[in-house]
RNA sequence: GGAGGCAUAGCUCAGUUGGUUAGAGUACAUGCUUGACAUGCAUGGGGUCGAUGAUUCGAGUUCAUCUGUCUCCACCA
């Protein structure tokens, strides 16, 4: 790793990247001394679920933090990224489950509840491995030596600490509240793991007779099963038309229970038939109205959504068998008045997308209130920022119209709930340890068969993952963690939930910055899924591009916040430009001969060093203050200019001729001004392309001071020395006046064999000095240059010379026998049309009072010296034109 | 119902606090066997920045309204 080799003919990337990466772990590069007292830099990874492996998502998400950390690491910060995985309770029940069914048949209950955890563990085994691995294989630079995974021993006391901590201070609490019942899973759902569809359905009108009268209440449902569990029908008490009902009684069809009519405000008055059926245990609302009319709850459903005894004869069918047959009967025995078609929302479970039916059942729950309260306070004061900051008000939205957190799953795969439920004298008790025997009467006591929601767990990973409950040197270093990278998908899952909890258990914020990342979308801008089929697999495109251009692909033209595309065009631009670097610095290894880099002092310098100095000085000024703004894309493509156009389009073509002489002292010096600045730009680059950077960086002789690896090299920073302002405008006319050359030459499809004397006319007579001849030879097809203020009419006429206006020169082609005097006339015209045109709006401008005493001077001077400047190209048109004429 | 995003070249997208004749990649056209690279080099065509108005000396950029499109939240029995 520190001899430097040529380096190999092709970029094959697949060739270094794992040896590169092997080789950062062994020198420990990934693990901070806690000790250190550099100011900290932490990230803890956003846990992706064991449930599989990496998607492109996040392969954005990882690129995104790896940039950042690189970044900061290289600025000298106590660098640490923390991974780990997520033990995703439902959705990787649901995979393991499946995997039994298809392999061999069984159900989690033919195992039992340790049989199935020990395959559920093995399982996580598996895909954390898995996961780990693809970390590695995209460049990751995490801490592995400190990685955690959600139901890890220290996150579990940490999930117990909390769940105590908040029941004792009576902000957990468990009751008998409606919730959100997925019939599939057979578990509660919180209120944002439900997703809701547009269906198409029907509004069925039933008659509901009134006891000891002739009349009905037409009530309309979309749900027509759940009237075996109606215990009201509740009309608007200001409502005339039905005003009169209220407090008489009606007979529910088929079933003849008696069920009274109630008022209440919930009823919109215009809506319906302005009576509601009232079924509190299967619906949130009609919940909520029976607890204010101390209404029964009937529930008609078991737990897999089949109908129970409630439902009569239809004890045992599914609630969608019982719906159909029942509005059957409804209709013969003449109680349906109508059936209206009607689009609406339904809830489904956002693990399996079964229907979910709300009803009520004894769960946990999180008192929100308030823990929300501080939570929308720190990012009202800002000491959470969104970055885009928009998205502080999808945040500020979900927590100011927080309802309590049901945190209970009926399942098996998650943190057990740590309630214990005496067999003797029924107390329960919470308790941070296992307990065997009640504390009250020592009876046996059975622990809560619940687990909790996922969410749970990851809302404590800002801290538990550096060690708390316990005061560790981690927590103190690293916490609070520097910015979160996320997608907007899951702020209000994971992002509000660490808000708060942070506050709550450790009394500061989990994390000053929030980055929010957009989806990745396929090339037609669709998301990537399943069952689609769309998605494409990160490790396919390392395959066959490179980690290295997998990054660079998701990184450029990403702005916060906004989806993007992948596609093949961008893989390929991604992968050009890395093979672009490749050659560029197989080129210049080639031709260096000093055994170490060394800047030269400003006067052994040409004027093309000082100018690729000066732009490299600007890029790293510019490249930084992108990166302390988040705006990875911008700093990306910055970089990506200046190598491309500006390093290798221009500055390796213009020194060419000067390596021809290797040792001589201009070659020497060309040398090592190619090697910083291919170097320095290798750093700029690397936290964005890791690899390749570091195999091009192991392949150069080094400044003294660099190190032996690129990532813990320092960050290139603007400094003042390399600041050539001066020089680097004189030289940008040259570069002008070369581009006019080309330019003109390709108009008049001159071939590049065919040389000319090129006859630079300046008043800018410093910028063309004699070292500047060559690159008109190599660069612009000269045989000769000549430089002079003013050239007599012999030397450049118009019979014998093409003429071209740049804005510090005239320049004549002698070039007689290949001009087509119209075409050149024609040109002439258009050029001085546009010219006029310019300097007229340009004038008004400048007369513009308005303008002239409000705009800051310094743009009123740009504009007046871009005046001058085109009045002297205008002249320059014009004798063109006289001496064609 | 509430909130938000997006609309810029044929396509995919940048455009940072308002200030040069609005940029890139790709596609297209023309010319190059240029001793690092054809995954390349050079040159070019192509945009009244979705519409209308307002603020301003000055608007792709700020504000309002509208149109199209996408998303999130809530949810009507």
């Amino acid at each position: 790793m520190n001899t430097y080799e040529e380096l190999p003919k092709t970029y094959s990337p697949s060739e270094f990247e794992d040896r590169i990466y092997e080789k950062w772990c062994e020198k420990g590069y990934f693990t901070p001394d806690v000790k250190d007292n550099r100011p900290a830099f932490s990230v803890v990874i956003p846990p992706p679920n064991v449930t599989g492996q990496l998607h492109m998502g996040h392969a954005l998400d990882e690129t995104l933090q790896d940039i950042l950390v690189r970044y900061k690491r290289m600025q000298g910060y106590n660098t640490l990224w923390v991974p780990g995985t997520d033990h995703a309770g439902i959705a990787t029940q649901i995979k393991v489950e499946e995997r039994l069914r298809v392999e061999e048949e069984l159900t989690r209950y033919d195992l039992g509840r340790d049989k199935f955890l020990e395959r559920v563990w093995a399982w996580k085994d598996k895909y954390e491995n898995r996961i780990s691995g693809q970390l590695k294989k995209l460049g990751s630079s995490c801490d592995w030596s400190r990685q955690r995974f959600t139901m890890d021993e220290g996150c579990s006391r940490a999930v117990r600490e909390v769940f105590v901590n908040l029941y004792d201070k009576g902000l957990i609490y468990r009751g008998h509240r409606i919730i959100n019942w997925c019939p599939s899973c057979l578990t509660a759902l919180s209120d944002a793991e439900v997703e809701y569809k547009d269906q198409p359905g029907f509004f069925w009108h039933i008659k509901y007779p009134i006891k000891g009268e002739d009349g009905y209440v037409e009530v309309a449902t979309t749900r027509p099963e759940t009237m075996f569990g109606d215990t009201a029908v509740a009309v608007n008490p200001d409502d005339e038309n039905t005003k009169h009902l209220i407090g008489k009684t009606l007979i529910l069809p088929i079933v003849g229970r008696e069920i009274p009519v109630i008022a209440d405000d919930y009823v919109e008055i215009g809506f319906g038939t302005g009576c509601v059926k009232i079924t509190p245990a299967h619906d949130p609302n009609d919940f909520l109205v029976g607890q204010r009319h101390n209404l029964e709850q009937i529930k008609v459903m078991n737990d897999d959504a089949t109908m129970n005894s409630y439902a009569g004869k239809y004890e045992g069918l599914d609630r969608y068998e019982c719906r159909r047959q029942l509005v059957s009967e409804l209709e013969q025995k003449g109680f349906l008045v109508k059936k209206v078609p009607h689009d609406h929302n339904v809830g489904v479970c956002y693990r399996c997308g079964t229907t979910v039916e709300p009803l009520t059942s004894d769960q946990w729950f999180v008192r929100m209130k308030p823990l929300a309260e501080p939570a929308i306070k720190a990012v009202e004061d800002g000491s959470i920022k969104f970055i885009p900051e928009r998205f502080s008000k999808n945040y500020f939205n979900w927590m100011n119209n927080i309802l309590d957190w049901c945190i209970s799953r009926q399942l098996w795969w998650g943190h057990r709930i740590p309630a214990f439920y005496c067999q003797s004298c029924g107390e329960m008790t919470v308790s941070k340890e296992d307990i065997t025997v009640c504390p009250k009467c020592g009876g046996k006591v059975e622990q809560d068969s619940d687990v909790l929601d996922t969410w749970f767990s990851s809302a404590l990973w800002p801290f538990e993952t550096l060690g708390w409950p316990d005061d560790t040197e981690e927590l103190r270093k690293y916490y609070p963690t520097s910015v979160l990278v996320t997608g907007y998908d899951i702020i209000t899952f994971w992002v509000s939930r660490m808000i708060f909890s942070g506050l709550e258990h450790m009394g500061q914020k989990p994390f000053s910055t929030v980055f929010i990342h957009g989806l990745v979308r396929d090339a037609q801008g669709r998301k990537m899924s399943k069952s689609l089929g769309n998605g494409i697999d990160p490790l396919e495109i390392i395959k066959q591009y490179g980690a290295d251009a997998l990054r660079f692909a998701l990184a450029s033209g990403n702005s916060p916040g906004n989806d993007m595309r992948f596609s093949d065009e961008k893989i390929e631009a991604a992968r050009n430009f890395a093979n672009k670097l490749w050659n560029a610095s197989r080129f210049v290894r080639m031709n260096l001969t000093v055994e170490s880099v060394e800047l030269p002092s400003s006067e052994k310098l040409a004027l093309e060093d000082k100018w690729i100095i000066d732009k490299f000085n600007r890029l790293a000024a510019n490249v930084t203050g992108a990166l302390d703004k988040f705006e990875i894309g911008v700093a990306l493509a910055q970089i990506y200019d200046f190598t491309w156009d500006i390093f290798c389009d221009w500055y390796i073509e213009l020194v060419k001729p000067r390596l021809n002489d290797k040792d001589s002292d201009r070659g020497r010096i060309c040398q090592n001004v190619l090697a910083y600045v291919l170097i320095g730009t290798l750093k700029l680059l690397h936290p964005f392309m890791p690899f390749i950077t570091e195999e091009i960086y192991q392949s150069l002789p080094h400044e003294a001071g660099d190190p032996e690896s690129i990532m813990i090299s320092s960050y290139p920073e603007y400094s003042e020395t390399c600041c050539f302002e001066q020089e680097s405008e004189q030289f940008s006319r040259v570069i002008d006046a070369i581009k006019a050359i080309r330019t003109r030459r390709s108009e008049m499809n001159v071939p590049p064999s065919r040389k000319s004397k090129v006859f630079i006319q300046t008043k800018y007579r410093s910028s063309f000095s004699d070292n500047c001849y060559p690159f008109f030879v190599s660069m612009a097809s000269a045989s000769q240059v000549l430089v002079a203020d003013e050239f007599s009419p012999d030397e450049v006429s118009a019979d014998n010379a093409v003429q071209i206006i740049t804005d510090s020169a005239s320049i004549y082609l002698p070039l007689a026998d290949i001009i087509d005097f119209e075409k050149e006339k024609a040109r002439l015209e258009t050029e001085k049309k546009k010219l006029l045109s310019e300097i007229d709006r340009l004038e008004k401008k400048l007369q513009n009072q308005g303008f002239v005493s409000k705009a800051p001077a310094s743009v009123v001077q740009g504009e007046k010296a871009k005046l001058a400047r085109y009045a002297e190209n205008l002249d320059g048109v014009n004798s063109a034109l006289e001496k064609l004429n």
